[in-house]
DNA sequence: ATGAAAGCGCTAACAG
DNA sequence: CTGTTAGCGCTTTCAT
């Protein structure tokens, strides 16, 4: 791996004595050149050890075979199966990523951009993030796609996970089960999240459930606080311990869900006993956790593969005409031993 | 952000009426231009929405202000949270980080090496690998340095946490609270885990233990697969619970730790009462794990900003003569509810 | 089938 | 203080 190779397309034209021109034709199998000078260059090119130096072919063709990647933290299971996803893909095309951790800053954000414009990628992906480009997409637009993203505007390429399908999945498996449903929640304005709890709402109102109000618990708290002992918890689910019907809890998702569980064995609440409870996301915490968590599953890898087929794409210039702008990836309910199977 | 712009410093010159010299100087503020030029350019490149084609800037100042990161998986919470510290401390000194994640395939590594040679990268920061490459290594030399590797040869740079005395630092507090010494790893090769072991074998003769052999216990399976039961360990911990001292296991790091408990629990051993567990890495399961887990941490912060530190100065051509080859990040024993403190 | 030469956007002599 | 110009490594017409 010796880079910073000061060895150019000179050197090997020169060695050779044939012109750049042809040498340029051979590396790029571009056509033109005999059988014999072919073989002779590329013996020379693996003699001197020769790399293209990929800044001049950017350069010169307007095409820098990057892309960047932002994501709000790489140290998030979601996301970091994402962006590995993503990576892989894009290097089987031939694209680089340079992955740019915004930490949901808006400004870091906007620095990122301006370096991977200065870096001239070729494309770009978001995910989870709301900042809004409109503003600053005024000459060529930069072929983009968005990973779970709120549609701001009706020509961007956004790919999510069915969100609402997975809350109604999760409802009504409770139902089902004759569980009487509930939700926790934590703080929070994602859109993700919301799409699921409108569904819980929407399925217990279609099966005329009374009592909303009481049935959805928001915590005070956000999602990655979810090891701490929350009273308010506790309260709720000694409550529930109680009713005659078994209650079956949505946990928003499964960092939510883990912590219900641990909440309930440290009030000696049996689950899925005496409480049944589901997740969503399908992180390791539905397998970690004793008993493992029952839970809606995101495929992350289909998000990620799907997202690199919109961007590439565009990034050929081949967008297909009925390639829709919102991709919606199902989810999968995938039973475990946290909900009690009546 | 729109990239792909395809203004120039020509076109900033033009418009402004100055030559493309005079416009250069002024967007890298290298002197030589009137304030009064200055302001008029600056508010030109500004209404212009110029942005400057780093490409170009690359390819004739031969640095690409690029540096590429090779992890083995980008999934791994430890190599995360490395690689997300790299990329903030890298990206403040104003370099783009190239992440690669190799899955620990040498063939990927070097697929991963060449493209970043044609990127022209100005660095390059290993996480875990053993992939020799010295023998590439002909030319000139790239700026590089490991993490958490074996040392090769004598003129690499490595940045490591001290696992060794983490091994020590675990043994000898199973020690000193009067717990009987077990350790149980998993299937390894790497450096960093037999370091632990060589000291958790040191301390013992050290202290004229009895038995080496079966204070070792060496599962069949690899450290991903801690979620399984494995008769092995269920055997194990059996006869520990048995033992008139109460046995102290240092799990080789914290899913095998984790995976120790799952089991004691799952056999009505209690943990620390009955058998107390020592782990190692500080992960997310030395929380998440009821109790949690005491185990000693590595300062993944401190492992990024030393190897970034190093890798910076050897990009500016500035080593410090004194910089050692090997730097070791201390590790830090915390005790939390998984020992018995006796 | 091959070569000469222009030019991608930029920086850095050198000249004034 | 400012402009002219060569050239970084490469691709791509246009000749031949």
């Amino acid at each position: 791996m010796n880079s910073k190779n000061n060895i150019s397309i000179k050197d090997v034209a020169r060695v050779s004595g044939v012109s750049v021109a042809t040498v340029s034709r051979i590396i790029n199998n571009t056509g033109r050149f005999s059988k014999t000078t072919q073989k002779k260059v590329l013996k020379i090119i693996d003699d001197l050890g020769y790399e293209q130096n990929k800044l001049a072919v950017s350069l010169r063709s307007n095409k820098s075979h990057t892309v960047g990647i932002m994501v709000p933290d790489i140290t998030n299971e979601f996301y970091s199966a994402i962006v590995k996803k993503c990576e892989q893909e894009l290097f089987s095309e031939g694209y680089s990523s340079i992955i740019c951790n915004t930490e949901r800053s808006s400004e870091r954000e906007r620095a990122y951009a301006q370096v991977l414009a200065e870096h001239r990628v070729d494309g770009l992906i978001t995910i989870s993030s709301n900042v809004d480009t409109e503003h600053t997409n005024n000459a060529t637009r930069l072929p983009a796609v968005y990973i779970d993203r709120d549609p701001h505007s009706k020509d961007e390429y956004i790919v999510s996970s069915e969100h609402y399908r997975g809350g109604e999945m999760a409802t009504n498996f409770l139902l089902e089960h004759h569980l009487n449903p509930y939700l926790v929640m934590t703080k929070t304005k994602s859109s993700s999240t919301m799409e699921r709890v409108y569904a819980f709402k929407d399925v217990l109102k279609a099966n005329q459930l009374p009592n909303m109000d009481d049935r959805i618990l928001q915590l005070n708290l956000t999602s990655d606080k979810f090891l701490e002992n929350v009273p308010e918890l506790d309260r709720f689910l000694k409550k529930l311990s109680k009713e005659t019907t078994p209650a079956g809890i949505f946990g928003i998702n499964d960092n939510v869900a883990y912590m219900i569980i641990r909440a309930a064995q440290r009030l000696q609440i049996k689950v899925p006993e005496q409480i049944s409870v589901i997740g969503f996301d399908g992180s390791s915490f539905s397998e970690i956790s004793a008993p493992k968590i029952t839970t809606i599953v995101q495929d992350t890898d289909k998000i990620a593969v799907e997202a690199c087929r919109v961007l590439v794409q565009q990034m050929n210039n081949q967008v297909d005409r009925k390639l829709p702008r919102v991709i919606n990836i199902p989810v999968k309910l995938v039973v475990k031993e946290s909900t009690k199977m009546i």
